[in-house]
DNA sequence: ATTGGCACTCAGAGGGTTTGAGTGCCAGAA
DNA sequence: TTCTGGCACTCAAACCCTCTGAGTGCCAAT
């Protein structure tokens, strides 16, 4: 067990180390904190944290500085997390003034985070598992060119141009949507392969080829629901924060491969708190271990249905950026909810 | 007027310049290129460049560096443009293989192009001054919304919901719909406002409200896009060139804003080859001074609808990233018209 | 358990020197 | 004229040395 005390100093040293980007050393931290004790004391108990590995040297005669383990241990138990101010939540307030469509939405979302935090800033978009059809609409826009649109429940809207390749015929198009809407209003996206299993024997042989490519684009709209995507705001935001790591590149890079900020983010989990970090090289990925990540999920009828979240150097504050995080995501469900 | 040998020379500096990113002397020059004449020579030459602001010292016993002035007269008459190898062509060719659809070509074209320069590339998206309309549909979505979706002839697709805030009687959509696309079907986006005035007399009282709505979408959309839209890929490319800026911060600031790079680019002129070419300061942005914009056009229905173009520092190869990004914009232009 | 005291460490700042690539200019050769 | 070899000069960057001070660990005394 690790004692009362020396768990203060070890919060005193991440608050020190987050404000002043310095190492913390005994003299400064007992200046700036009560702990009735002497410096002699504190340093003991230094000793002690360097033992558990929740503080580090970076070389022999300068001050601490928090390891991941230490991050993580602050924020699990002694963090406390910074209410908004007010300004804050009026800029939460008027940045997402007036929008319904969900593009548009969360393009305001994830500025609007990336600058509360004065972080880089992602959104996810809804994962749709569990999202069915809303309506399907074929509309011709060209001699041979078909535009199939998808709308989902979760208010995603998603189109494709088809070149069918030959003259559309206006009356096939319209059977063909009225069969399609027929057979896929209301059903899970899940299920929509299925349910249009044997769809194609509804045609007349000439037509099937056709058919079959409107499908084909179709099922592959379904599968982009799956295949999330991911917005990004404030890049520059880490350019500006030079110092705080050896070297931007490897950080940018990983960021530019949505691919991988994917995986990761759907493998965090929330705690009860709602929010999931990852410090450092808790995050697997190369070029991420300098970094931490938050995130927080947004909900839409009732379940999460995908993440928001920043990434910024290990030496964050986290009280005011997971309740930024959380404010926002809560403000998200909120919005899309109404 | 420039003496001919002293051409030769600026041609060597600019081309050691940006091979070596290191000042280049009179000495390794006369190593390098075989001019027949002492390094003294080169010297007198090199002063009378640097008389004529084409070159410049950063410091007294440094060697020389290109001005934007001597990187102009360099592109313009100086530089031949390099062929395409065939295994660049050949990744053109894969690289757009099989899409229809306009953010998907868009999408693999911007990545084409910063893959095959190394550096950020950007394409914009098609402006639409003298498109027209395609088609316009109207679909509700739920009880209170409508989706609407409007289609110009360059392959552009818009949507948007709308939120009536009261239910949605399906035969009113119907007839909405119905006058929409006999007012619109044809009509250029420029004369869409003047044709659909005194549109909303058509319909009882009770329906004006939300015949207005949309009608205010609509103008929405047709403003949209004429506000245009930019696509960036290979952010972190330019973090990788770290030693080309003072610093990347207020570079990657001014291509997040993208109204400023947006305005740039679409009043950049391109010369009889295809290309525009703005030269460090030649950039009137604070914070691109150090950095070189090469756009092309590219054209649907023949006539210019948009630029793609690249990003990087003043001392970038230009032979190969012009004919880049000329292969780029006439694949694109081939690949739009098809 | 805490403290004051003390010897020790070492990164970084400051200052001086050296090095060498590169320059400008000039007097003589072509 | 134009070119060349030679020479004195310049200055950024590398190197080296010293000094400073924040910070440490340890110990004997409280």
């Amino acid at each position: 067990m690790i004692p009362e005390r020396s768990l203060e100093v070890l919060r005193a040293i991440v608050q020190d180390y987050i404000a002043s980007k310095e190492p913390v050393g005994s003299k400064s931290l007992v200046e700036r904190h009560s702990f009735g004790v002497s410096a002699a004391t504190i340093r003991n108990d230094m000793a002690f944290l360097e033992d558990e590995e929740l503080i580090h040297a970076p070389h022999t005669s300068a001050g601490r500085v928090p390891t991941d383990k230490g991050y993580r241990l602050f924020v699990d138990r002694l963090n406390e997390v910074k209410p908004l101010t007010v300004a804050e939540k009026h800029a939460i307030e008027s940045f997402m003034q007036g929008s319904a469509d969900l593009d548009d939405v969360l393009g305001r979302t994830v500025r609007l985070l990336s600058q509360l935090t004065n972080q880089v800033a992602m959104v996810q978009y809804p994962t749709l598992g569990k999202a069915s059809v809303q309506t399907v609409e074929l509309i011709p826009v060209s001699e041979t060119r078909l535009l199939l649109i998808l709308v989902t429940d979760s208010g995603r809207v998603q189109q494709h141009v088809i070149e069918l390749g030959e003259a559309v015929d206006p009356l096939f198009v319209a059977e063909l949507r009225a069969k399609l809407i027929g057979s896929l209003t209301g059903v899970a996206l899940s299920a929509v392969a299925e349910r249009l299993n044997g769809f194609v024997d509804g045609f007349v042989a000439a037509r099937t080829g056709q058919v079959n490519l409107v499908l084909e684009t179709l099922y592959d709209q379904v599968d982009a629901n799956r295949q999330e995507k991911i917005i990004l705001s404030g890049t520059a935001k880490l350019a500006r924060r030079e110092e705080d790591f050896p070297s931007i590149s490897p950080v940018l890079e990983a960021i530019e491969e949505q691919v991988v900020l994917l995986k990761l983010i759907t493998e965090m989990q929330t705690d009860n708190h709602g929010v999931g970090l990852r410090i450092g090289r808790e995050n697997t990925v190369e070029g991420l271990s300098n970094t931490s990540i938050l995130v927080s999920g947004y909900e839409n009828g009732g379940s999460e249905i995908a993440k928001i979240g920043v990434i910024g150097p290990t030496r964050m504050d986290y009280s005011s950026n997971i309740s930024a995080v959380r404010a926002v995501a809560r403000y998200l469900t909120k919005t899309l909810g109404s």
